[in-house]
DNA sequence: TGTTAACGGTTGATTTTGTAACTAACAACA
DNA sequence: TGTTGTTAGTTACAAAATCAACCGTTAACA
């Protein structure tokens, strides 16, 4: 009993950002697998303290919307790996610093100028009109803006 | 040491993509497991026999994308609950075709109907052109169209 | 036919995530 | 000060995803 019914799967916006989302992902995913080994929330870690600088655990949490689990695990791994390290704040010794090492910033720089090219390539599948709405849709629906 | 840089995060599509997905998703991925206790393999799984009728598991993969196993799992997990049947195919006995029992089409009836309104909701929060806009751009993200 | 390769689907081991409970430090205020 | 509540971060355990190896069937073709 098939249901032709107008509203299918490719028309339910979750679901279309969820492959969108799953393939623009793939081909960036990669590269920071294979080159540094790293998670996506590894990544992700990286790339915010690679932008903004000296962070803390919390504030990674604040901007990125991720678990504080999730921090503190990529955290943990970062610092095994040399990407980064951590010092203690004498005002408030229940968070500490993360600073990249030079070896995490050269992994920043390296996987920030991937992701710009991609992300350029990205964008060139689309017209310009179409770039530009697309973002600010989804910065809305991100409620990011 | 901050950079002041154009390219940040909010400006890489795929991290933008991921987390329009993931807030948009949020409030649905409530309604399925709260209702059904199901995970968003077996909704997708639910959705496509529901929209499609009969299929095999393999069908199913060609059309979400998503790897055997998981597919696999959520089938078995979706008869145990009695959402489904299989039935073995006599020409081919590798697969099995996979049928929504009464209560599996129950739920995808009730279940549909959410993600109607939800997706509608979800589009209130963009003007209409940008919204036509969105979904073109998506579905050629995700290579579906 | 007999052999080999490919296919649909499942299983098991390992990795990753999610949830809750926890520790240590700080804050508020009687 | 002392008590109570909150915060930053970690850990332990359960749930889920990933990956490779696997089983039984079918296809290809010598």
């Amino acid at each position: 009993m098939p249901q032709k019914d107008a509203f299918d799967l490719q028309n339910f916006l979750p679901y279309l950002l969820n492959q969108a989302a799953e393939e623009s992902s793939l081909a960036f995913q990669q590269v920071y697998k294979d080159r540094y080994g790293m998670l996506r929330t590894e990544w992700r870690v990286l790339f915010h303290l690679g932008l903004y600088g000296r962070l803390t655990a919390k504030e990674i949490g604040a901007r990125s919307k991720m678990h504080k689990t999730k921090i503190s695990r990529a955290v943990q791994r970062l610092e095994d790996r040399r990407f980064l390290t951590r010092s203690p704040d004498d005002a408030d010794r229940r968070q500490e610093y993360l600073d990249l090492t030079g070896q995490g910033r050269a992994a920043y720089r390296d996987l920030h100028g991937v992701a710009e090219e991609y992300d350029k390539a990205l964008s060139d599948t689309l017209s310009a009109e179409e770039e530009r709405v697309l973002r600010v849709a989804l910065l809305k629906l991100a409620r990011m803006g």
